[in-house]
DNA sequence: AGTAAATAAGATATAAAGGTCTTAATATCC
DNA sequence: GGATATTAAGACCTTTATATCTTATTTACT
């Protein structure tokens, strides 16, 4: 569905949210278990986009903005790693695909991509984070 | 959403059903506008699960069992190419993830893949033809 | 000021997906 | 039986995604 990156950047953007605090680029990879230097990568294009913000020297990290992070939503990481490919694009590749010249699944596949693009937009990090700091739900397994 | 392989082998399913007779690789690439190896590669594979049937030599090609068109559905030919990865796997890539122990997106995510699901397998070949045959809808542009 | 601890950025390496080429096998037609 | 038209199979090439390595840059602390 999303690319490594992409579900790289939602863990580590949602372990950020989850502590509360600035964390280290370490700190974040052990905690998603994921490769270092390109979860590093990932945070950078990340900080780019303003939803995360980077602190370097020592004691730096990564951090979110508290006033922010309730209006942070998946769709936003998504679309600053990804790009809007997931949104637009025909699920059969054409290089056109609309309503008056559809693919043969084109209204099918629309009516997916809809309730995904609805999910990813009314998800908020907030939210994902509360299951986290009760233990119900996981960053890595 | 598919590979690329899938794209290509769903659209080259999609036009031998609805020509509704034998038809060459070389009228395939060009009704779906596909390079031709790769598309024959991908043909091989749906042949092997026994999706399309091939014959050799003069006049040979590919084409689909009348009596069995009804029943072939887009899941087929997605599992045939791109396996299960798409109906199961952890949307955030976690090794294991289920109900007691799930990532944080878990339950978002199975109810669109559920969805997706249901489309893939309720969606025959035969339907899609329809429009095909129609004009309604197309295979390239 | 100097040192150490962090991220930033760019170059490089590896793996996987996408795609091509060559040779073999099979069937048709003369 | 030989020539030709087709698919089958496997080796190979190319591009993109994934991942690492190296060299800045910035900041805190002494």
């Amino acid at each position: 569905m999303f690319s490594k990156a992409c579900e790289y950047g939602i863990k580590a953007t949602l372990y950020i949210a989850q502590s509360g605090n600035r964390v280290s680029l370490k700190d974040i990879a052990g905690a998603i278990d994921s490769p270092e230097a390109f979860t590093a990568k990932i945070l950078q294009q990340l900080a780019r986009n303003g939803i995360v913000s980077s602190v370097k020297g020592p004691s730096g990290g990564f951090e979110i903005n508290e006033k922010y992070l309730p209006e942070i939503r998946l769709s936003h990481i998504v679309s600053a790693i990804d790009g809007m490919n997931i949104y637009k694009g025909c699920g059969l590749g054409l290089k056109e695909c609309n309503e008056s010249q559809p693919c043969p699944v084109h209204d099918k596949f629309k009516a997916i991509r809809n309730e995904l693009r609805k999910m990813l937009e009314e998800t908020s990090l907030e939210e994902l984070a509360i299951g986290l700091n009760q233990g119900l739900t996981f960053l890595k397994r």
